[in-house]
DNA sequence: AGTGGCCGCTAAACTGATTTAGCAGAGCAT
DNA sequence: ATGCTCTGCTAAATCAGTTTAGCGGCCACT
């Protein structure tokens, strides 16, 4: 692959100087001493040789690679990776760098061979992504250069990115309350293993938090709170079929993400209710699903090409030690009405 | 990043020997003569000092970086990815490759750009995907090394992988045929330009023709024959109402693909129709929502991870030059059912 | 005794860039 | 004429590997 390209030698022979006077013209060396008529010629010599500089000879000098190793549990390889691979895609481009992808799925044999493989190519930084947003311990062999934690903290202090799931929440139960539902609001995704433990899960513990937060600011307390051990279609629409068997039918539903709201619209559909007369409906995420959704489904969404883009900025730009929280947006769509009756 | 490691003079010092014999040992070289002793004191060397090779020195001699540009339109930040990036990524491991992946979002500049990237780092070869099924031309800059188009063609005739559409479409026709579903089957997808351009689909063309095939083998014509400007769930919605809004209603519906038959799920909802007592449905892709739909969706899927899989297979086992076409495994599931009656 | 071959190993060149140290010549002051 | 500085440039070292060419010693054969 790309064989016989034009070295800095040929370059420096077609401008009739050294070596050196090109690399430095070239990488635009300030304090130099070379004539205009120098810089001239090398530049008329790399255009006309189309030269590109071998990033292999160069990166054994200089350690640098411009290319930063992206390594996630499996994140890469879900619908909810797309943004932020995007994000950082767009921020490296932006920046000279390329991303270098790996995969560890969890297991620990598959993480030791991925981080040895970039580090072995002498990456620039490391983003290590995953999946769940969550609290995790990185393998201190990366810990040798620049590492930004992307959807996840540590307990090391590492740079981190993660979404601002406690406003969201708090803006989730706000939405509600400003369309006049107090009394009758029920949730569906309690789950205390997420909640409780920050190595499974922070999202559901920030996002229980910012919607109990508000609600008990205006003094109103939750009709009902359905566990779901998974957040999947089928619990959500488990989850809501108990909640109509009950004798106060819920003017509101606060589901803890877009895919339990799908099994809850099933639910209603089944149970010849519509939404939003019937029943509001809003939730978390901003999936796909939710715009395709009848009637499309509000919900917060997560950034995920701002995260990977914030990841790929605090990596190279440097910055904040504090995690950094990227806001989601609420989408307003068509599941909110204000109560009925 | 990776600062202060053993160097390969490190291990042949340790060992008492040089640098040539050090390399030999470690790259297992045939047709040498050093001694069964010379080789256990280079191993253990290179055990005790950790030692791991600097592959930007190697591949500036060796001109080889274990490394593998996937350069796609969009598909690497697309639900449809993962799959393709995930069969991928395991295929280059047990390779011992990694993967470089860059987006150029199908605009001509940052192809431009996103192929210097790759080529600028002499990655081994270039796996050239697309997000939709299609036939392309690619840049002349990466005919300089091994390409494989994954889920694309090109009149080039370079290797290419695809999914098996055709047979996917005789197997869904099939399914339907076993059912005894014969004089009401419809069809919700027509769309004469994914059909007739290459450009823009291979699939639906493919699909189609399988369908087609089978059903005029057994001497069946559809029943109807619905356009979708789009393959999504709002037109998917919308060829179902008019379907149901004709004297004869269809026993079973063929949705192009799993999004259309995600609206056709709705507007039978909203009809009042139960899937599969009343209709039949089965559609292409296995999207994660087929599974997710109540009743759950029966369709052939994309198989993604397989044709990631297979393209690094062509690219760095080398292999056919007909297109590689994978096959598209039915997934039976309960929206299936004889016709009523 | 001469020489040819094999054995076990190494010195040095090479890859293509960056970077350090320093050289030749001009201009100026003494 | 000598020494000094400044200008404009270059030779050579360096990064960490791979690869080529070949060296010295020993044995066997003629």
């Amino acid at each position: 692959m790309g064989s016989n390209r034009a070295t800095l030698a040929d370059v420096a022979r077609r401008a009739g100087l050294s070596k050196t006077a090109a690399s430095m013209v070239l990488n635009g060396r300030e304090g130099t001493r070379l004539s205009a008529e120098a810089h001239q010629r090398v530049f008329a010599a790399a255009e006309e040789l189309g030269y590109r500089p071998n990033l292999a000879a160069r990166s054994l000098r200089t350690r640098k690679t411009a290319t930063i190793a992206f390594v996630s549990d499996i994140v890469a390889t879900t619908r909810f990776a797309g943004g932020l691979i995007r994000g950082a895609l767009d921020a490296a481009r932006e920046r000279d760098h390329v991303l270098l992808i790996t995969e560890t799925q969890g297991d620990a044999t598959f993480e030791q061979y991925a981080i040895e493989a970039v580090l072995d190519r002498q990456v620039d930084g490391v983003i290590y992504a995953a999946m769940a947003t969550r609290r995790l311990t990185v393998p201190p062999a990366i810990l040798g250069g620049p590492v930004v934690l992307l959807n996840a903290t540590s307990p090391d202090g590492l740079p981190s990115v993660l979404p601002d799931d406690d406003r969201a929440g708090r803006a989730v139960a706000s939405a509600l309350l400003e369309l006049g539902h107090r009394d009758a609001i029920a949730l569906i995704g309690r789950n205390r293993l997420k909640e409780d433990d920050p190595e499974v899960s922070l999202a559901a513990r920030a996002r229980l938090h910012g919607i109990q937060q508000v609600l008990s600011d205006a003094d109103v307390t939750l009709l009902a709170e359905c566990f779901c051990a998974e957040w999947l279609p089928e619990h959500g629409y488990a989850a809501m079929r108990t909640l109509l068997s009950r004798p106060q039918r819920p003017s509101a539903i606060i589901c803890m993400n877009d895919r339990l709201a799908f099994g809850a619209y099933q639910a209603l559909g089944e149970a010849g209710l519509s939404v939003p007369e019937d029943i509001s409906v809003i939730s978390f995420d901003d999936d796909p699903i939710a715009a395709w959704l009848r009637p499309s489904l509000a919900t917060t969404a997560l950034p995920h090409e701002q995260m990977g883009r914030r990841a790929v900025e605090l990596l190279l730009d440097g910055g904040a030690t504090v995690p950094s929280l990227v806001s989601m947006p609420l989408r307003r769509r068509r599941s909110l009405a204000p109560p009925a009756g």
